[in-house]
RNA sequence: GGCUCCGUAGUUCAACUGGAUAGAAUAUCAGAUUUCGGCUCUGAGGGUUGAGGGUUCGAAUCCUUCCGGAGUCACCA
């Protein structure tokens, strides 16, 4: 079957004939012809300069020349500076659609490739709820699953549940002191808020003791060390490797809380994991390995019983594994889960982990000391590294109050697509549970779409007083041109009757959406290899402007002429179908009406 | 201070990884479509890509020096 490759492959072959010279192919440049300019492909001709002997309009030129007399595919080139354009026979176009048309899933890999990978995302701490930063966290990591999966590989999606730690103790010993008992039911407060109040306020009383201990004498550093409240919370964590009953039967109810808390939420989110890590069942083996290691002259311990790692031949500094007390910290756990994973799955080509670039280090460190410990499956993980989140004043920080919080922004947003579709006057003999349903898929898809078409690697900015557009380069724009395009096909009857390739007489608006969709396979599969969710997003948003472009000239089912109207209804569902299928993988349902 | 990353229309983001005249959205202004769903479409204005220097046919992208910002360097996670 003939595709854009056989073209390309052409000519390759072309300037492999007419040249002489190594590695010719390396040096040849093939891509889509920008919109300003005349074509479809175009040939960069810079680098063949050497080998032509002649200026760049000559050598543009003469290969074209070559093609047009020796290929089938070309109507016709023109030639700036040393970019030569080429134009494909609209019959080429047309022959390409019929064999989108004829593929079950056009765009996605059908043969499984035999991967396994593994995804870590969301991994709150279950000391406070979730904020826009975890959104990204939770949309990036979903996604990339989905890309993954489209491309022919098996994937486990996991989260570490960071259940242990100094940080959940401060939120027990605050409700211990100050709680008087008070449960989600009683406040009728979401658990995961209710534990984060705590969080705040053992803050709050932290930061006043310090106060009060620097008005009696104490340096600014001492005091810090010795606030009453701070070395409860110590004593707590102390209890609880040690297993105290007591503390443990508090700490268990208080995470049950927030996880029912966080199960809400990611139910209003549609996430799901296939299986679940604590670090209070990881720390432990954690704790083993590292023992190991120092047995093994990997490690080496401090006569305060503290056990480090020495990166002396890196540039890294010495790092902490297992503290004087005993207790674990953050990396002993991390090195316990990775193990723990790799042998529940000892067939995995990866782990990715999705965490904020916050953590560059932290993960740099991880990978090295897995590599030390001679693990082959080291070199394997691999750290997808995001940007934060910004609020126009700065970072957010949830002890400052100054987070945006996940559940009331899903709820605002669901609120702005509610007063749209009532405006809008589409949904009136629904009932309330429909139309609900509806906005709950345009708001999500605002939000979604909003974190997601930015490239993760950067960082980006978010102003609440801004409500989330649902208008322009967004979610809802996109279902909006997705369920016209139902709309429509529902109105019709034979959706696949023939059309001619012969007959047909192009118009630049479809051959343009038909370029457009030829680009799916591709942006889906790059994507898929860089991790980056954002490539596809503003590939769907183009799309869907070509079309619309193209919608607002041209009738559909009211065309006269057969052919062409099959045609045209044939390029509409086909495009709302790499809508749908597109924004499945980032995790956005297409609503039926809006 | 060391290391890492970033700086693009007023604002939020792109730019096919070194390619053509740096593009979208938003906001503003001007228009089109009385008919397949007007959340559509077509235009206008808006830029010394933080600044300077270098590399080459060609730089937002690579190198270098400044300026500005973020992150990290924890017996926090």
């Amino acid at each position: 079957m003939i595709n854009f490759s056989t073209i390309k492959k052409s000519i390759v072959t072309a300037v492999n004939t007419l040249f002489e010279g190594d590695n010719i192919q390396d040096l040849i440049v093939i891509e889509n012809t920008k919109k300003d300019f005349d074509g479809d492909l175009t040939l960069v001709v810079f680098s063949l300069l050497k080998l032509s002997k002649k200026s760049p309009e000559k050598t543009a030129e003469f290969i074209g020349d070559y093609l047009l007399e020796n290929e089938n595919y070309f109507d016709d080139f023109n030639v700036v500076k040393g970019f030569l354009n080429l134009k494909i026979k609209q019959k080429y176009w047309l022959t390409f659609f019929k064999g989108w048309l004829q593929e079950d899933n056009y765009g996605f890999v059908s043969n499984p490739s035999g991967v396994l990978y593994m995804v870590e995302y969301s991994s709150p701490n279950t000391n406070k709820p979730l904020h826009l930063g975890h959104l990204r966290n939770i949309f990036l990591g979903d996604s990339v699953v989905s890309l993954l999966k489209a491309a022919g590989h098996k994937v486990v999606k996991t989260q570490i549940v960071n259940d242990r730690g100094i940080h959940i103790c401060k939120s027990m010993v605050a409700w211990k002191k100050f709680g008087n008992g008070e449960t989600p039911m009683s406040t009728n407060l979401k658990g995961d808020h209710l534990v984060g109040k705590y969080y705040v306020i053992f803050d709050k009383v932290y930061k006043q003791e310090i106060k009060e201990l620097i008005d009696s004498g104490l340096s600014e550093k001492d005091a810090k060390l010795k606030a009453p409240i701070l070395l409860e919370a110590q004593k707590m964590l102390l209890l609880w490797e040690n297993e105290d009953p007591k503390v443990r039967a508090l700490w268990e109810k208080m995470n049950q809380w927030v996880y029912s808390g966080f199960d809400k939420t990611y139910k209003d989110l549609n996430v799901k994991f296939d299986h679940l890590y604590y670090e209070s069942e990881t720390y432990r083996l954690g704790k083993e390995v590292v023992q190991q290691g120092v047995e093994n002259g990997i490690f080496y311990s401090k006569e305060d019983g503290s056990i480090w790692i020495s990166f002396s031949d890196d540039s890294l500094d010495d790092k902490l594994l297992v503290r004087s007390d005993g207790t674990s910290v953050y990396m002993t756990q991390d090195i316990g889960t990775a193990v723990q994973r790799y042998n529940d799955y000892p067939n995995l080509s990866g782990i990715i982990y999705t965490v904020g670039n916050e953590q560059n280090h932290h993960f740099k460190v991880l990978f090295n000391i897995l590599n030390k410990l001679n693990y082959s499956w080291a070199s394997n993980c691999f750290h997808l590294s995001y940007g934060m989140v910004e609020l126009p004043e700065g970072k957010m920080k949830s002890r400052e109050g100054t987070v945006v919080d996940a559940d009331e922004l899903l709820n605002s947003v669901i609120n702005e697509a509610k007063s749209l579709t009532s405006e809008r006057g589409f949904l009136e003999e629904l009932s309330e549970d429909e139309i609900l349903d509806i906005c709950k898929k345009i708001g999500n898809s605002g939000l979604k779409y909003f974190l997601l078409k930015v490239d993760p690697k950067k960082k980006m900015s978010f102003n609440p007083k801004e409500t989330i557009d649902l208008s322009g380069h967004t979610g809802p724009f996109i279902q909006y041109t997705f369920v016209r395009i139902m709309s429509l096909l529902n109105k019709y009857e034979d959706l696949n009757n023939a059309f001619s390739i012969e007959n047909l007489k192009l118009n630049p608006k479809e051959l343009e959406v038909l370029k457009c969709i030829s680009n799916f396979a591709d942006v889906l599969a790059q994507s898929a290899k860089e991790l980056s969710p954002y490539l596809l997003a503003n590939y769907l948003y183009s799309l869907v402007k070509s079309y619309n472009s193209f919608y607002q000239d041209h009738p559909i089912i009211t065309e006269r002429e057969d052919s062409l109207r099959n045609f045209r209804i044939q390029m509409s569902k086909l495009v709302a179908e790499i809508i749908e299928k597109g924004m499945k993988i980032l995790g956005i349902e297409m609503p039926e009406r809006m």
